[in-house]
Order: structure tokens, then C-alpha cells, then sequence
DNA sequence: CATAAATTACCGTAAACACGGTATTTCTTA
DNA sequence: TAAGAAATACCGTGTTTACGGTAATTTATG
């Protein structure tokens, strides 16, 4: 029976064999009990109103029908306060970034042991996220990655730089010498230059090197 | 004495406290030495070629002189394998984050009882990174945010989404229309279109926003 | 101080753009 | 099935771009 201090859990997962070492798991540990458990997320859902609302809803990703990920942001609108918890045997990035984009506040992995899951979702009950090392790791470098570009020295004298930041703004050139107070000439002198050292040949690719490359 | 299985544990701390008390964690912990502490960045980097390499270097980020943060990349040059995990009592998303950028392996809080941290520091070594459960949520929101920018519903049909594409790749309308084997004068319209309903009347224009917004 | 880099300036032209208007056909969807 | 959205098509025109070449002056920098 559900007490103050205890959580109800849900489990949506299809293999068999996982998910009744996963019900036994949540079973045999204080402090949590068994709310429903289902094999698609459409069961689940069914669920909605008759069985005891979950604190924490443990799913796995790859389910037929309606993917963990999409059900994700179903869920969220079913129990506003639910936990999700995504449980998966890959740590594809791509599956990573789209279950926490799409909401999951924790995501581990199904080889884990009992005691790792158990002591993630305490975790997560006290308010923090949680993340399988190897999948923390995965998400760092996703932080990583883009500073680690933004790191590409800027080829543009100072000049070149004002001058493409008018460019990628749309100005014309007889504006742009206007601002800098210079001839429209000098503009477009400039202009060939910025464009022969960043290999562009128009303002359309100009604007998403500058962007991209953060030049400017 | 160090043995194969055991890993060398640096510690950078200001708080003589904490300090000591971490270094009792690491003394008591079997599979991890103490291999250096010091209470400074400069004085942790004086010890290189000195003190035993450390696999581990547990640090401050709020240290005096050097940050925390800056010596992470020293630290990498100096020891190029080794894994190093922030400690600190803030969670803010900036230090966070540019710790993150700056290479740590781990950011755990300072409040974090010494299990977990042992705990932490056993996954990282299995080649995992380690994120203290309020910081995962943290991360993992810096990560959602930007997506919930991309939701703003995009106001193209599937057409001008493929038209202003190439318009963007800086392809002329001529180019377009061979491409959709359609007549420029449709490119054209559609263009027209698109500059209509996205407030802008150049290719620069084009670029930034449909960029900026995800549009494409 | 000498040399390179950066900034300035001018000319000409084919190509492309931006945008006005108008109009038919083909989906969608209420 | 009727109405509206989307995709298609054509015309004309002034403006702007992209890029070829050439060159003087100013500003670093070794």
C-alpha cells in the first residue's frame, strides 16, 4: 500500500524478461511500489484515470507503435509532475538528444544494475536529473563541441568584419558606404576581398559562413 | 603504495576543511591513493614531473588566482589522460557550463556525501562521465532550450521550406527552378512569398532569419 | 626604415535581384 | 463539394550584385 513517503512507479516496456526484473526490482525496494505496468505506450495511456497517477514512469525507447519519444511529451501532459525516466539498451546520440529535447529527466542505460536504477530514481525524486555516466559523457560533448569550433580564427581584417556585418544585415552597398562614410568603391573592393577569402560567391552564402563560423 | 589497480588522486582545494576531508575520503578508498594536494592552481602545477602523475584530479572552482576553470586545459597538456572533476558548492549554469566547455570530466557538488562521490569517481574511471543529479538537470535544460526556440511554428509551406533553402545555399532562381524543374517565374513568386511573410527583402535577410529561426 | 598588410578609390558590364501586377491549376479540408 | 491554401506560370523594370582590372595611401611590423 502507498504511503506519504512512498512513489508509485509505472513501467512501460515490451521484452518480457527486462520487465519483470524491473517489476521485481521496484517491488522489493522501500520506498517505491508498482503503479501499472504495460507493453506499449498506448497501454499505458489507457491507463490514464484508472490506475494510481505515476511519480516516476520508467520506459523504454524503442517500443512498437507509438516510440518512447513521442509518448514523452504525452505523458508530461497526462501527469504534469511525472518523472520520466528513458531506459534503453543503446546510447545512440541521436536517441539522447531527442528523448531529452523531448522532456525525459533521466536517461539510463538497461545494463545497469538494479542498484544503479534504484539509486538513480531516489535522485531524481530528490530533484536533480540523471544520466548514465556513458550517456553524460555523450551529452557533455555535445556542450563541447560547438565552443570548440567557435575557436576558428576569424580570417577578416576589423574592416572586412564591420563590412560583412552590413552585408549579412541586407544593407546595400551605396548604405554601407554611407554608414562608414567611404566610396560605395571601397565598399566593393572590400567586398571582393571578403569574398575571396571566405570561397563565397554571393551575399545568401556569405550570411550562413558569417553565421555559422561565428565571424561575426 | 600504488599498485595497477589504483588510480592517483590529485586534489585542488582551498578550504583547508574540505580539503582534509577529502583527502581522508581518497586515503580511506580502496583503489584510489592520494597522490598530491595543494591549495592553489599554481601550486598543483609547480608539482608536475614532481609528484606522481595523477589520473584524477579533483579541483575547486572557485580558487584564488588561476580559476579553477582556466586550469582545466593546463592540466589537459599537462597530463593528457587525465580526468578532472569539478567540485564546488555552486550550481550555477555558467560556471556549469564552462567547465564543461573547458574539457571537465565530472562536476559534482561539494555537498554530495563522500560515497557518491567515490561512487562518481569509480564510473569516470570505466570511462563514463559524472554529473551530480541537480547539474544533469541543468545540463540537460540548456540542452532543451534552444529546441523549444525551434518550435516556433515555422509560417513556410513545405515548397517555400525547399525553395528558401536553396535561396539561402545561394543559388540563383534560374539554378532553382532547373533543380524543381519548374519555370523561374514560379521561383520567382515563391520568393516573393517567402520575403512576405518572413519581413525581409534580400537573400541576407533570407539567410539570417531562416537560420537564426530554425526555418530550414 | 623598408616591406607587407590594410584601407582607400575608380571603371565597366553582364547577370541577378526585388517586386509590382495578374492568373490558372492542384491540393486540402471544413 | 465548395472555399481557401498552395503551387504553378508570365511580364516588365529599375536596382543591385559580382567581379574583372588598376592603383594610391595609410598602417602595422620586423
Amino acid at each position: 500500500m502507498p504511503t506519504e513517503n512512498t512513489h508509485t512507479i509505472w513501467i512501460v516496456e515490451d521484452d518480457p524478461i527486462f520487465k519483470e526484473s524491473l517489476e521485481d526490482l521496484i517491488t522489493m525496494t522501500d520506498g517505491f511500489h508498482l503503479g501499472h505496468t504495460a507493453n506499449s505506450v498506448e497501454k499505458a495511456i489507457q491507463a490514464f484515470g484508472i490506475k494510481e497517477n505515476p511519480d516516476i514512469i520508467l520506459e523504454d525507447i524503442g517500443l512498437p507503435g507509438l516510440s518512447g519519444i513521442e509518448a514523452i511529451s504525452i505523458y508530461k501532459k497526462l501527469f504534469p509532475n511525472v518523472l520520466i525516466v528513458i531506459l534503453t539498451i543503446f546510447d545512440d546520440d541521436e536517441r539522447v538528444f531527442e528523448a531529452i529535447k523531448a522532456g525525459a529527466d533521466g536517461y539510463l542505460l538497461k545494463r545497469a544494475p538494479g542498484s544503479e536504477i534504484i539509486h538513480n530514481l531516489q535522485q531524481l525524486i530528490q530533484g536533480g536529473a540523471t544520466l548514465s555516466p556513458p550517456i553524460a559523457k555523450k551529452v557533455m560533448n555535445m556542450l563541447v563541441k560547438p565552443s570548440q569550433q567557435k575557436t576558428i580564427k576569424n580570417p577578416l581584417t576589423k574592416r572586412e568584419v564591420i563590412i560583412t556585418k552590413y552585408l549579412v544585415d541586407g544593407l546595400t552597398i551605396n548604405e554601407i558606404a554611407d554608414k562608414l562614410v567611404i566610396s560605395k568603391h571601397t565598399v566593393d573592393t572590400h567586398t571582393k576581398n571578403i569574398y575571396k577569402k571566405l570561397h563565397v560567391h554571393n551575399r545568401s552564402n556569405l550570411a550562413t559562413v558569417a553565421i555559422k563560423k561565428g565571424l561575426i
